[in-house]
DNA sequence: TCTGGGGTCCTAGGACCC
DNA sequence: TCTGGGGTCCTAGGACCC
């Protein structure tokens, strides 16, 4: 465990992450505004390469006010596929200096340089950070901002505050010196919400917050929050690195192009969203005896509604219709904007699922102290890949940033698509910026493919 | 300007048990 | 007949993060 008078705690942010992976991928796209997220008409911005920021889009502002301010920015779907792959990459970088490694995203994660090494020194962790950013520059082409600190607010504090391309390291000793002038929204945990309850309160910089009351701040902010808080503006952060943490709830949802009322509608959305969801569980050999549904109401007001099973399950028939009983009882006729399914209180494979795939044809649930339900009255078996017949990809078959070929003129990315069209850019990392050809989209010498292969430049 | 999708953690009240 | 305190589980809502 680490030492907080040593700075052993690393903090790892890849800059503008998804935005640069595009960039890096679609030459035609390198020092321009490009902008990653949802591009359909309720859709936010997930990341803004830092030439689309100078026109002020940033993370989660909705994409069409991001469209008036930057009308000429690429705007793309995202490839998660190539952005996991470059991930993995980066996370395997960061286990070569420590066996603990804790994930927080795609893009970020703490490493503890202290779980291998004793005596860690400024001059130690700034040689090992500069190679890693090295590393990670050679094996990805993607720059990466670090922050070293004795703890994890500090070092995650200090990874941003150069960015990009960056590092920063924090010498225990100045650690209190650095943090006092900051705003308290520089917190990690401090958003929109205690910010303002903290600033009209007269707390306004970490400073101000290390001198306040900590009852004051309990009975503003709750127990937890209220003492971690202070804790914090005081130099104080207990928290380890902690590796593999077991994830605890699997969910989805979705956001509709328009409201929607019709509860046969919903009924079959669900029932789609429960089936990745039970996808998902399989696959990662999990069930939750918790079922939830959440409705998100034309007004952005939200509800949910669980329900708490007896048993562990990760079947889809099951979570639709526990889900679907959930949906029954709540109002939809004024119209409802997301819809989501999750499943909590996770535990590896159970007894029942076990039972289910070596004899899916008995339901009798005889050793089942629950209602099994016999729960598909349809009786259709739920498939995994079930066509996509409406919603907000209506007829998009072609998304914006994604990856195709074509017979002819060989590998490259959709600009857009439209009115029967697909307009379509051949080049590749490694080639020079690329033609540009339009074709009808359906055109059978098109084809989507995986992402492009990225091979780092030899030393 | 009009708000994604995937999560985590905390709080509060009520049921229930000892 | 009236009144305890503590602990756990469940549900609902909300703040926050990337």
């Amino acid at each position: 465990m680490s030492d907080r008078t040593v700075p052993g705690v690393m903090h790892l942010d890849l800059d503008a992450f998804f935005a640069a992976v595009e960039q890096r991928d679609k030459p035609s796209l390198r020092g321009k505004p490009v902008v990653v997220g949802g591009t359909a008409g309720r859709g936010v911005v997930a990341t803004a390469s830092y030439e689309a920021r100078v026109f002020g889009i940033g993370s989660a502002m909705p994409t069409a006010r991001a469209r008036r301010l930057c009308p000429n920015a690429a705007y793309l779907a995202g490839r998660f596929e190539a952005y996991r792959v470059v991930s993995h990459q980066v996370m395997d970088l960061a286990h070569e200096l420590s066996p603990l490694v804790e994930p927080l995203s795609l893009d970020e994660a703490f490493v503890d340089l202290s779980a291998t090494r004793d005596d860690l020194d400024v001059e130690q962790v700034t040689r090992i950070a500069e190679r890693f950013r090295a590393d990670v520059r050679a094996r990805t082409g993607l720059t990466v901002s670090v922050g070293v600190a004795a703890t994890k607010l500090v070092a995650k504090i200090a990874s941003d505050l150069r960015k990009p391309d960056a590092l920063v390291v924090v010498p225990p000793a100045e650690q209190e010196a650095l943090l006092a002038p900051m705003s308290v929204r520089k917190i990690p945990g401090v958003g929109a919400v205690t910010g303002d309850r903290l600033i009209r309160s007269g707390v306004k910089t970490i400073g101000d917050l290390a001198a306040a009351d900590e009852r004051e701040l309990v009975r503003m902010l709750g127990k937890a929050h209220g003492t971690a808080l202070l804790a914090y503006a005081r130099g104080v952060d207990p928290r380890p690195v902690v590796a593999e943490r077991e994830a605890k709830s699997v969910s989805a949802e979705e956001t509709f192009a328009v409201d929607l009322t019709d509860r046969r509608d919903l009924g079959e959305r669900l029932r789609r969203m429960a089936d990745r969801v039970a996808a998902r569980l399989g696959a990662s050999g999990l069930s939750g005896r918790t079922v939830t549904i959440k409705v998100r109401r034309y007004d952005f007001s939200t509800l949910n509604r669980s329900r708490t099973l007896l048993h562990a399950t990760s079947s889809a028939k099951e979570i639709t219709q526990h889900a679907t009983e959930l949906l029954a009882a709540i109002d939809v006729a004024d119209g409802v904007r997301l819809l989501g399914v999750g499943v909590s209180g996770l535990s590896e494979f159970s007894q029942t699922d076990l039972l289910a795939e070596l004899e899916p044809e008995r339901a009798d649930g005889a050793d089942d102290l629950h209602d099994l339900a016999e729960a598909g009255q349809e009786g259709e078996d739920e498939t995994l890949e079930s066509p996509q017949p409406y919603g907000p990809s209506a007829g998009a078959a072609w998304r914006p940033g994604q990856d195709v070929t074509h017979g002819e003129f060989g590998p490259g990315w959709v600009q857009g698509s439209g009115a029967g069209r697909v307009t379509v850019r051949f080049e590749g990392p490694h080639t020079p910026v690329g033609r540009i050809r339009t074709f009808r989209d359906d055109d059978p010498d098109l084809a989507p493919t995986g992402p492009p292969v990225f091979t780092p430049e030899l030393p």
